[in-house]
DNA sequence: TGGCCGCACCGCCTTACGTCA
DNA sequence: GTTGACGTAAGGCGGTGCGGC
């Protein structure tokens, strides 16, 4: 079994790059200042129909009779528009809104607003695919976790009951494995001093740590994603 | 130069409305 | 026609950065 593949990213941070546009710029001596944000553009006949309802509560608002809100539906088109936008820049500079809002025939409050729900669904639906990978990691680890236990335990098994392993030269038994536990990482592993080992190096004993077998066995790697 | 204030913007949470099954 | 779930525009609040005083 594959252990899930951690992405290309190694972060999990939900960072939004937006080239040119790291920091809302200040502009001090920009129109945009002292623009009053409720300002309406002027008002196409077609877009009458739906922004209408809105204008109207807006005004009721202002008698103070707990005005009821009344909810603005963006049609497709400007949809679309700020969408493309979007794609373009997840953020929006005072000019850039702006005109988008005059070209979009909202005011600049609303496109802003947009882009901030925007934004929150954009890191809600990240947020949500990494949740998605995260469980499948940790599925594909629990697996990963059952074999090695098993493996674990018959290598315990072996330890009762050790094999005869025989040298490849004399066909003769060679001293037993000896399973130990690393009391660092707790793996299971096996020191095994070969006669062929002594004859190569009288320096001392050479260890054959099961650890460095290949992957199928114990030392099956747990890839970790960095997180 | 440091502190304060106002402004604009942001993220986050929540509310309220429109739509649809 | 009613209802509940869902999507989303908008309000509210606290935090931050910047410019002016």
């Amino acid at each position: 079994m594959a252990v899930f593949p951690p992405t290309g990213s190694s972060s999990l941070e939900l960072t939004i790059s937006v080239p040119g546009f790291s920091s809302y710029p200040s502009l001090p001596n920009s129109s945009v200042r002292g623009l009053d944000i409720n300002q309406v553009p002027s008002i196409q006949a077609d877009q009458e129909e739906w922004m209408t309802a809105g204008m109207e509560d807006e005004e009721d608002s202002s008698n103070g009779s707990g005005p009821p809100r009344k909810k603005l539906r963006l049609t497709k088109e400007q949809s679309r528009l700020l969408e493309e936008s979007f794609r373009q820049h997840h953020t929006l500079n005072p000019k850039q809104k702006e005109a988008l809002a005059m070209q979009l025939k909202l005011r600049p409050r609303q496109v802003e607003v947009w882009f901030q729900n925007r934004r929150a669904r954009s890191k809600l639906k990240q947020t949500e695919m990494e949740c998605e990978y995260l469980k499948r990691w940790f599925g594909s680890l629990t697996e990963q976790n059952r074999r090695l236990q098993r493996e674990v335990e018959e290598l315990r098994a072996m330890k009762v009951g050790p094999p005869t392993v025989l040298s490849p030269h004399s066909c003769e038994p060679l001293p037993a494995s000896t399973l130990t536990m690393c009391p660092r990482c707790e793996r299971v592993t096996t020191t095994t001093t070969t006669t062929l080992d002594r004859d190569r190096d009288r320096g001392g004993p050479t260890k054959t740590n099961i650890s460095s077998a290949p992957a199928t066995t114990l030392s099956s790697k747990v890839a970790t994603p960095a997180l």
